[in-house]
RNA sequence: CGGGAUGUAGCGUAGCCCGGUAUCGCGCCUGGUUUGGGACCAGGAGGUCGCAGGUUCGAAUCCUGCCAUCCCGACCA
């Protein structure tokens, strides 16, 4: 391993991609698009599965496991659902290999599937086949399922993390005896996103609505969390749907009403994925490597001794033990780093790398002083401190980290937010400075392809309780309601 | 799938034009000295040169085909 990162002002994708390797994060594997979750990597992802499980059930859902495999003929049934995903879809069509008598393994022609399967790309279809058996009475509503799982989809193009061939995530699927109960499911999960997405991971996000380009296959209506990152690209964290009595429909999912009338269930679909690991490292880190919250970093507190002798470590040791006690009492993970196989100074770089939020360093001269070298990886002050009340100390302090974290992105996003009127002034502020660009637009595909044709920015959401300002479409000049939010995106 | 590039030790590379079995750095192993910001010295191990053919006495090098990866497009609920 080479030292240092490229700096994200010299080559912010490359950047990026070194700093999920070197972490020990990720690491491309030998399946074209597919990535190896490493063990750091994947606790930050447990922490997050953790927290977001906890909402969810605080919020009455519960989690079942419905097959990886769906029958391609469930895909046809809902016809802007399987538009969406046609191109991109696994398909198993044999069940056996064999040996070719050459010593080579191939596909056993006569394995045949009678018909093929496709690897989900995403589950409403079989789930609601299944929900059909599930639901006869008003009831038998609502229900509100969650599950954890892998997806597939075949992009052309991966990153690590942002677009992966297959990918880790929850989708939560509701079914509700009205649409207004399911539209207030849909946003009450938006809620919990955007709670988990700003208190979690520190990450200010925007809610808002999909246009009708940008909206979900098989959705009436898709809300999202928008989140800016550090090159001034969009990122879309997670999304909430209100699915209306499509699927229903699709798969034939009807209710008796306590009024005795038969209806269409009303359902939601909603999910966020590992893409939130790329979010949170291109928020916050920096070119000395990665930042993650207190709140989601798997190690908190890393303590370094410094020592020349085996009796010093002895000593140091003595006092880190009774330390760690304490930390541990107030839940807070830490890791005693007392390999003397590396030296401090590689050490040091190490876990600024890797993002552990707060650093202690303890040598002979603390010993003697009763003092600890604290070092917090957001801003990188260093202060030497006794040892008296250490762990309040560090848990006010890893609150102040999370905090700062958080106000340092949502600045960044302010200045990076930027109201235009014209045309030119859309597309000069796209080039020198992104972000997020609030202009008016006259609510057509047509204008919204054609500025995303010749800029690359989409609109990325119409922001929910959006100020409502008449104004004209930085295109086309007709009248507009209220702006929207343009950036280029992930 | 179009345009461009690249595949040499775990990683990053030199060599290729002009054929003679491979360079350097990091990392790794051993020993010693070190340890408050990525240590130093000495010794050592590690290579199907992407794969398959071809030309040749001889191929990392030349030729053909294939595969993979990266960048730019197209694609991306």
């Amino acid at each position: 391993m080479s030292k240092g990162l490229i700096s994200r002002n010299d080559d912010y994708s490359q950047w990026y991609n070194d700093l999920v390797t070197k972490a020990d994060l990720a690491e491309h594997s030998a399946v074209r698009g597919c990535m190896v979750i490493k063990p750091y990597g994947y606790s930050i992802w447990e922490k997050m599965q953790a927290a977001l499980d906890k909402m969810f059930k605080d919020t009455g859902h519960s989690n079942a496991y419905f097959p990886l495999f769906i029958p391609k003929s469930f895909f046809s049934k809902e016809a802007s659902h399987v538009e969406g995903f046609a191109t991109e879809c696994a398909v198993v069509t044999h069940y056996r290999l064999k040996n070719d008598g050459n010593g080579n393994i191939i596909v056993d022609e006569d394995a045949k599937l009678e018909e093929e399967l496709i690897v989900r790309p995403t589950s409403e279809t079989i789930i609601w086949n299944t929900y059909r058996g599930w639901i006869q009475s008003y009831r038998d509503l609502p229900i509100l399922v969650n599950q954890w799982a892998n997806v597939v989809r075949w992009e052309m193009r991966t990153r690590l993390f942002l677009r992966t061939t297959e990918f880790l995530w929850q989708e939560g699927h509701t079914a509700h005896a009205t649409a207004e109960e399911a539209i207030e499911e849909t946003e009450r999960m938006l809620d919990v996103y955007a709670d988990f997405a700003e208190n979690w991971m520190a990450l200010p996000v925007i809610k808002g609505r999909k246009t009708a380009t940008e909206r979900f296959a098989g959705a009436i209506d898709t809300y999202c969390i928008e989140a800016l990152m550090q090159d001034g690209k969009a990122l879309q964290a997670g999304t909430s749907h209100f699915l209306g009595q499509n699927f229903a429909k699709a798969f034939d999912v009807k209710f008796t009403s306590k009024e005795g009338k038969l209806d269409h269930v009303w359902a939601t679909s909603w999910g966020v994925s590992t893409r939130l690991m790329g979010a949170l490292i291109m928020a916050h880190s920096d070119d000395s490597g990665l930042i993650i919250p207190p709140k989601l970093a798997p190690i908190q507190v890393v303590i370094v001794p410094i020592y020349r002798s085996d009796e010093e470590l002895a000593k140091i040791s003595e006092v880190v033990d009774s330390l760690i006690a304490k930390f541990k009492a107030r839940n807070i993970s830490v890791k005693y780093d007392n390999r003397d196989t590396q030296r401090p100074g590689f050490k040091f770089a190490e876990y600024e790398l890797k993002g552990v939020p707060v650093r202690l360093a303890m040598g002979g001269r603390d010993i003697e002083n009763g003092t600890v070298e604290i070092v917090r990886r957001d801003t990188k002050d260093k202060q030497t401190i006794s040892r008296e009340n250490l762990d309040l100390y560090v848990e006010n302090l890893l609150e102040e980290i999370q905090k700062n974290i958080y106000t340092k992105a949502l600045n960044f996003r302010q200045e990076k937010t930027t109201e235009v009127n014209s045309y030119e002034e859309f597309k000069e502020v796209l080039d020198s400075k992104g972000g997020f660009i609030y202009a008016h637009w006259d609510g057509t595909p047509e204008t919204e392809k054609r500025i995303k044709d010749e800029t690359k920015a989409t609109i990325r959401c119409v922001p929910l309780n959006n100020k409502q300002e008449t104004g004209n479409c930085i295109l086309t000049g007709n009248p507009s309601a209220q702006r929207v939010i343009f950036a280029r995106a992930y």
